[in-house]
DNA sequence: CACCAGGCAAGTA
DNA sequence: TACTTGCATGGT
């Protein structure tokens, strides 16, 4: 049963990697920089988001302590082109508070916190969910966690792997089960998901007969 | 033109 | 618990 499920986790990931090549994800130089796009990247396009956070950029922002002095309103204006601009800008402010009084704005101190005590408090943050924690956790915080999204439940239904109304930990559970325990997987595997899916993998329509994973099961 | 993007919280029943 | 809705810009 359960061996079954590895052995096709591992051939999505081959036929993967070797027909899309390596993902270099997240892009983001810095552990903040990292946190800062996966909050933008909600619902978005990650192309919007590139334009904030180059606005950010060419303002000498990306810091916490800058950030979270900033104006509300010039805030908002910078990261206005990745949308919900006003509710990022909340969300945003949320997590530079929580970084203010966690560890006065010392980010990289977050790395020393074990992953679920982490996790609970990344949660706590009115504005990041699971998928934001996640992301966070993995490809800023360097922590052992898969990060699930609508694409990995879309392509997992699609290829009979899951039930439709599995929840967002029963999935990340799956996928945890039956990959490689291994961070650089989890990191590579959960960028071409997304990458696959964005190419073959639409809400509406599925070009599945060009998909690398047509015919995989 | 319609559709969608690397979600989340709040409201309703 | 399990739906539904608002949030908003920019690319295809």
């Amino acid at each position: 049963m359960g061996e079954d499920e590895k052995i096709v986790l591992n051939r999505m990931f081959s036929v993967l990697y070797n027909t899309l090549g390596p993902s270099y994800w997240w892009p983001g130089d810095t552990t903040f920089e990292i946190c800062v796009g996966a909050i933008l990247t909600q619902n978005t396009n990650w192309n919007n988001v590139e334009k904030a956070i180059s606005n950010l950029k060419a303002n000498n922002l990306l810091s916490p302590e800058r950030l979270f002095f900033l104006d509300d309103e010039e805030l908002a204006e910078l990261i206005r082109p990745a949308g919900y601009f006003r509710i990022k800008t909340n969300r945003l402010k949320n997590f530079l508070l929580f970084l203010k009084q966690e560890v006065n704005f010392e980010i990289e101190k977050l790395k020393h916190y074990s992953l679920y005590d982490l996790r609970n408090k990344l949660l706590s943050v009115k504005g990041i969910g699971p998928e934001t924690a996640d992301s966070m956790l993995l490809y800023a915080f360097e922590k052992e966690i898969f990060v699930v999204d609508a694409y990995t439940h879309r392509i997992f239904n699609r290829h009979n792997l899951i039930e439709d109304q599995v929840s967002y930990e029963e999935l990340q559970e799956f996928c945890m089960e039956n990959l490689p325990k291994d961070i650089h997987i989890y990191k590579e595997f959960h960028a071409l998901i997304v990458r696959v899916g964005k190419k073959w993998c639409k809400k509406k329509k599925a070009e599945c007969n060009t998909c690398p994973l047509c015919g995989i099961d």
